[in-house]
Order: structure tokens, then sequence, then C-alpha cells
DNA sequence: ACCTGAACACCGTTCAAGT
DNA sequence: ACCTGAACACCGTTCAAGT
């Protein structure tokens, strides 16, 4: 039996977070699918909670630059580049958009997760205002409509937890000429 | 000592789901605030998913209705019930839109939640597209508009819970113009 | 460096017994 | 009709001991 890392029990807890949110995240049970005794988990990690921050600190790093990256690279145009944005965002899997509610509402208990998430959501609305302002809405408004825009995302993907359908194309369509309109 | 009915226990579960999620609704501190052993909890429900549907079950009755009627009654024009309605949404307590944001990850868990929330939101999509439809939007642009006010507001429930600020009023007058635009 | 096994605390659930 | 107290299972946490 090869012997386990840390971040073997941070990839099994990621997955558990995920699908289940934070509280589905057990030792016992995670130790059981993993092999091994339930102590062995303490010489990793300090508790529970340790195990919970190395979760959601992997998910800032990759959850914060791919989409900015992406959306750059896809069009030059501000309003195509907005569209570009919708696609990855509204039209993100749902174990990603699964994952970006589960660390909300973990957030909403937990110090850490929400410092953490207050700074993804930080410079995720940068990103968007810089764009909007791009393509021709004044700064302030630019803000605000970032504002509404990432407030809409959120709300999307916590409705879908519970099994409401994606907006369709007719729906971003409208978003995305709403926003725009000066 | 008094004895307590099924209300009681309701009341003090709904207090802790409000406030920290389904998770806090834990049977043996509930029957010690209570007063009473744990053991007597379980005269008066089957287990603690019932308790737990009862809690959601009084949100229904309470959550769908009040906001639409005391809308009728604000105002006369479209428009501004539209903003009567979102001086009740945006504008309400701490306390119900945390319970709004802990319904729904519930929701996500538990068949019985997640029914129930899909008809609660079906029945405030529906008055809010109403809403638009009288404003002058057509029906079906109506619709569109309605679900997407909808997500942003549940998207600002859900990051309040973890301390964002309010939309301010600028945020929510262009919010208020967007979505009247023809 | 990584793991086991036993121990203890906390809480959900059951149930026989109490008033 | 409503409650107690003891019992058991499950899981978080600790720790001495193993390799």
């Amino acid at each position: 039996m090869a012997k386990l890392s840390a971040d073997d029990w941070i990839a099994a807890a990621a997955a558990r977070f995920g699908e289940h949110g934070a509280d589905a995240v057990r030792i016992e049970p995670l130790a059981k699918s993993l092999g091994v005794s339930k102590g062995s988990f303490y010489w990793h990690f300090k508790d529970r909670a340790a195990l919970l921050g190395a979760v959601v600190d992997a998910w800032e790093q990759r959850g914060t630059l791919e989409i900015i990256e992406g959306v750059r690279a896809a069009a030059d145009d501000p309003a195509d580049q907005l569209w570009a944005l919708f696609e990855r965002t509204f039209g993100t899997p749902t174990s990603v958009d699964m994952f970006e509610t589960a660390v909300r509402s973990w957030a909403s208990q937990d110090p850490h997760a929400r410092k953490l998430t207050k700074r993804v959501d930080r410079k995720r609305l940068a990103f968007v205002a810089g764009l909007l302002q791009a393509a021709g809405i004044p700064k302030a408004e630019a803000k605000r409509r970032a504002e509404l825009l990432y407030c809409t995302l959120i709300g999307e993907f916590l409705q879908r937890s519970y099994g409401k359908q994606r907006l369709d194309r007719g729906s971003l369509r409208s978003l995305h000429r709403l926003l725009l309109t000066m």
C-alpha cells in the first residue's frame, strides 16, 4: 500500500465538498474510502477545519485566473469578450458551479473561507467592470452593472444546485444587451 | 415546567436554521436550550429530517404571499410596483435573507425542501413576469427578465451571508432602469 | 515519515419506563 | 400526552505505540 500525502486527502475532500458541501467532508468516511484509519488523518492536518481550509485555498488558485485569461484570448472586441465571459461562466460544468456555491455557504460559517471568497469576488468584479468600461459604459455605472451581473451569476449557481434549468441562450442575449445599454 | 409542543421545537429550530443553516439544527443542543432531554424530541417528530421539513413548510406559508400583497398595495403603476418590490426584497432584513439562502442550500440536499423551494420560486417568478408585462415588456422578454432579476436577488442574498454590502440605491436604480428598457 | 488502535466526547436514534 | 435515562452507533480528536 502506497502511503498518502496531504494532497490525496485534499483531492478526496474537494470532491465531496463540491458535490455535497462542507458538511459532507467527514474524516472517518474519507479515511475509509482512502483505505486508512481515521487516526492517520491527523498526521497530515491539524483538524477538519485545516482540511477544509486547504480545499478552498486550492480553489482560489484555479478559480480566479483561468477564466480571465480565456476571455482575453477569445476576442478583442469588449462586447464579444463579455459574451465569451458568459459562455465560460453561465456555461460552466455542474461540478464547477456546485463548488462555487459550496464555498459561499461555507464562507458564511468560516472566517478563512470568507476572507478568501471576498478576495476572489473582488478580483472578478474588477475584471468585469473593466470589460464594461472598455465597452463604453461610464466607470461608476460599469461598477454597478458588474456587481449586478455577478449577483446574477451567483444566484444562477445556487438555484442550479437544487435543479433549476440553466439560463437559456435567449436570456443570456437579453442580459448581454441590457448590460451594454447606454 | 410547561410541556412543549411541536411548534416550540419548530420555532427553536427555525432560528438556528436561519442563522447557521440546516446543519446547525441539532437535536441535543436544541433539547438542552429548551430544557428537556433529547429523548423527548422523538415524541414530537419522527426524526431530524421531519423537524427540518416542518421548518421549511412554515417558510412556504409566509414566504410567498406577504410580499406580493405588500407590493400590490403599495402602488398602482407597474414601474412603481417594481420599485416597491425592490424595497421589500433587496431591502429585506438580514434574518430573512439568511433564511432564504439556508433553504436553498438545504434544497440541494433534501428532496422535500427542493420540491417546496421550486414551488415558491415558480410563484414568485410568475408574479414578477406579470409585473414586467404590465409595464409594457413583451411576454417572452418579461419572463426572461424576471428570471434574471430573481437570479440577481438570490445571488445578492448568498453573497450577503458572507459579508457583502447590500446593493446600494444607485445599483437598484440602474437595475430598475435596465429591466424596463424597451 | 506515515500509520494503527484504543480511548473519549458529542450527537442521532430507540425504547422501556415514568408522570 | 409528554418526558426521562440508559443504551447503541457514528464521527471528531488525541495519543501512545508501531513500521
